[in-house]
DNA sequence: GTTCAATTCTTGACTCTGTCAAGAATGCCT
DNA sequence: AGGCATTCTTGACAGAGTCAAGAATTGAAC
């Protein structure tokens, strides 16, 4: 399969994704899906700059209108680790955690080490409704640890 | 143990543990800390209210470096709920997680489901030095579910 | 008890990330 | 093609936190 082809392929299955969830398929959306699918871990920041250089121009609050939507139906994951910009990614479904670095902010994808369903099961859900199970590992990266 | 007894005997408390992280002993200081136990998961700009109606003033940055300068000694923990600003707790060392609603904020503690050492321990570390392990269970409280 | 260096606090400007609101443009259904 | 809802653009704005420089305080040494 040609580079082309791929790219054509990947906005196929983007554009039903859209679709099946009820949004509108919009240059805009598939850019910025594109963008997600090609960096995990992005900001907003970066995935804007990505999505610029591939259709020209956005503007940011497309960027945060659809990154917004984009979550809310579950087609991408917010992640924000204390003390950095929330950041993307369109791994979802597979309950992984996060491996982040506290000097310099490196991040890790995590499989789940207990099985598809988390390690997790709160004991005492106070009458919540508990739909997601968020783990973040924080320690130093090999490189800080220098 | 009178009320007075009680906010001596605390005060103590704080210091010492100042001291021995070596950090000087300021009234500040000791402020921030009453206020972050008296309150758990408030934010900077709640326990700058709290400790103002205590010692009269103090300055965002005076509360802003110690909640820092705390947190990295581990005298306190900060955690930041995406879309919530940081938030302060003085409960440390016992790796108890958290039951965050999605819809009104309401944070609860939970205890660690499995033991004093996490759920965790991640499979692959990449080389990391893992220090901490933080769950967020998200969910919507009962007065949000209606 | 003074003195002195280091730490901490105050002040005020500033940055970064994200939101609000209104109107223009676009997508989608018939 | 027409019309309506959705989405995008623009620009102002807000919240949370940081930076920097100088003043005040702490703690140790004398």
């Amino acid at each position: 399969m040609s580079g082309a082809d791929q790219q054509g392929f990947e906005q196929q299955g983007f554009e039903k994704q859209l679709r099946s969830s009820g949004l509108q398929v919009t240059a805009q959306r598939l850019a910025i899906m594109e963008a997600v699918s090609a960096c995990p871990h992005a900001t907003a920041e970066e995935l804007t700059d990505s999505v610029r250089t591939k259709i020209g121009s956005i503007s940011r609050q497309a960027v945060y209108d659809t990154l917004g939507a984009l979550a809310d139906k579950r087609l991408i994951r917010r992640i924000q680790p204390t003390g950095s910009p929330a950041r993307f990614e369109d791994r979802v479904g597979d309950n992984h955690h996060h491996l982040v670095c506290r000097d310099c902010g490196l991040i890790f994808d995590i499989d789940c080490a207990v099985g598809t369903r988390p390690c997790l099961e709160a004991q005492d859900q106070h009458g919540f409704e508990i739909d997601e199970a968020e783990v973040i590992y924080w320690g130093r990266c090999p490189s800080c640890l220098g």
